[in-house]
DNA sequence: GATGAATGAGTATTCATTCAT
DNA sequence: TATGAATGAATACTCATTCAT
């Protein structure tokens, strides 16, 4: 029985030490991913960074670009998930869908100009086959489903809504591409200029597949 | 003067040449961009396509990338010059700027529906940085400029709007991000379905850029 | 005492579950050399079809080469004692030297065609250096080893031969390499037509080695 | 013209440096193959020995197996067309088929004796396979041709034979075979105090062949 | 004995770029 | 100008072997 316990506890720290180096690796993919660019970052440069030997990488992922989609969902699925959690602490203030989804937008941008290496490595890689695909892989830790609030929130609703999943689709499509330009190159402008215009065009968005009664 | 004689006929030749070899080389180039991908696109690749030496090709461009960006300020030009023909060439049915840039929309989505591969292409490089720098680089052949189009209907517009290069960015970005998704991967829908309720999208844009009076 | 019994059991239990450890390994590699080669076999895809720890390989043989030498001997013994006992269950019918032979030659032939994958792995392995060296490791299981009958035949033969290992050796030579071909390839056709052809030509070769009265 | 008389001159030394290097990169490879054997023989390995650039090979070869066929065929090749200029050039000596076939072996065998390196590396290889597809592909250097030779040896003889092709098989195997032991490891003994039983059992099987009338 | 995570040397192959002709 | 043979750095991926548990 003692023999047990022991294997129990070693396969416990196997599993840790497993763990720590998945993580080791993914971090150190997303740091050279977001600095070089992902073409130029050879197996070889993440698995030095990592500390790690080469044939570790493979222990772990099949090659380059199944630790890139892996991170993708997992930096993806953070942000949103975090919009999520942030409205629902403050359930209260904001009363209209389209306040909700204004609210959600104001987070992830905010979320992104704090920390542009997301934009530029999730780029123009957070749009819908991200969204529809990858979201449902990584479990919202909290409880709080992106989903699952923006199903809520149209049921919630007084206006009625054409094809709310294509509503949906633009917005998210519009802005991680304008998130992206303005945050990584200041173009047209910075986002602190941009962001108000592209709330209102949010806004615009959603008014145009309001039913009409 | 006989020998510069010469050297002019052989030049004009030569030229002509030149520009048939450049033309090669960028054609093959596109074929396999699109088909392949640029990662997997090899120098010798499109040496090979286009029936030319390897070492030929560093005479017209000095890397893949150069050829790169050849391509998208042509093929992005010929996009929105086609747009602003076609628009000119019927000015009299639409009046208002809204109706004008819908047109323009729409004529640009109906382009890539025609040809998808430009969307491959181009995808998410139609981007602000784009139209801003290199569009100008590629003369409007018929004297039709996109620019001076969007600054004239302007000009001309009874409604007043807020930041018109801010609007502008926000419909490019939602248009080819879109029609990305939608035409390649049918993804919220085809671009057939989604193309109503995306020009009623841009619609809400410019309404939201509006001067409330 | 009781320590010791219980050692004897385990050692038992253990002694079978060596064994049967070592089965799963040979009959994985035998497997794997037959259809993928022994240079495409890995010993991580030995172990893993033996349903076997990686390290587990190395507790019962010391490399690749090491199993495909134990396997070579193995299966060039089971051939040959298989074919002894068929000759002594009737002994009675085939008198002769030559018959002898001939009888031995033809059953290991069937054997062959019986099972091509048999060939396909001794193919050109099934040769001089083996016969002699490794084949005494395998213990006839039944009591008839070959090289005693083929000793035996000579003794009891009214014709006296020359240099009788330089004749098995060539016999040998002959149908191994010749069985490849004709098995594996049908070349120069199958063993069904070559057969014949084959076992003229060993008593042949036999006739060769006959001192002349 | 005097241009064209460059090119041209050019040419021929591009055309003969180009022969030099595959010339190189067989010989290299030659050596490493009887040497370290060709499994643990790498194409860095080769190009060094050859002096040449690791991409170098590449441009002659597809890979490793590539240069081993092309070794094979044209070491074969050499083999038999020299065995069968010499017969040619003391054709009044040797009579009988059966005569010709042994001086034919007798030749092959003792160029082995010669040149051991080439058994290693032709090994089991020399056999049917070989024969009947690479062998073509060299040509005849000097308008003997071996396959050519035997019909025709076939054709002249009084004595009839029974599918002379299966026969002709069935020699080769022996040769190549017993050659490959007998020269490489002395076993049964050496090449030297086998030949003449090899030649006498090829003579057996040969009369194995003859219709009897 | 058994395990399987970790290692890192080894290998095939690609490809941008140069340069003599 | 045009060619294409040559280069060799770069890179992905494999795998035998070890060893702490």
């Amino acid at each position: 029985m003692e023999i047990d316990l022991a294997k129990k506890r070693n396969s416990g720290k196997a599993e840790q030490n497993k763990k720590a180096k998945k993580e080791a690796l993914t971090s150190a993919a997303f740091d050279l991913f977001t600095s070089k660019g992902i073409n130029k970052t050879s197996i070889a440069d993440i698995a030095e960074r990592a500390k790690v030997a080469k044939g570790t990488f493979y222990l772990y992922f099949s090659d380059k670009y199944d630790i890139r989609n892996f991170l993708i969902a997992n930096k993806a699925g953070a942000i949103f998930h975090k919009a999520s959690a942030a409205m629902n602490a403050r359930t209260s203030s904001v009363k209209t869908f389209e306040d909700k989804i204004l609210f959600l937008a104001s987070n992830i941008i905010d979320q992104f100009i704090e920390d542009p290496t997301i934009v530029r490595f999730l780029s123009k890689n957070l749009s819908w086959g991200i969204f529809k695909h990858d979201l449902n892989a990584v479990p919202a830790e909290n409880g709080v489903d992106f989903r699952k609030l923006y199903t809520d929130a149209l049921a919630q609703s007084d206006v009625q809504y054409r094809e709310p999943e294509v509503m949906l689709f633009l917005i998210i499509e519009l802005v991680s591409s304008a998130s992206y330009s303005a945050i990584l190159f200041r173009e047209p402008c910075s986002m602190q200029d941009l962001k108000p215009s592209l709330l209102e065009s949010i806004r615009g968005i959603i008014r145009s597949f309001q039913n009409c009664p």
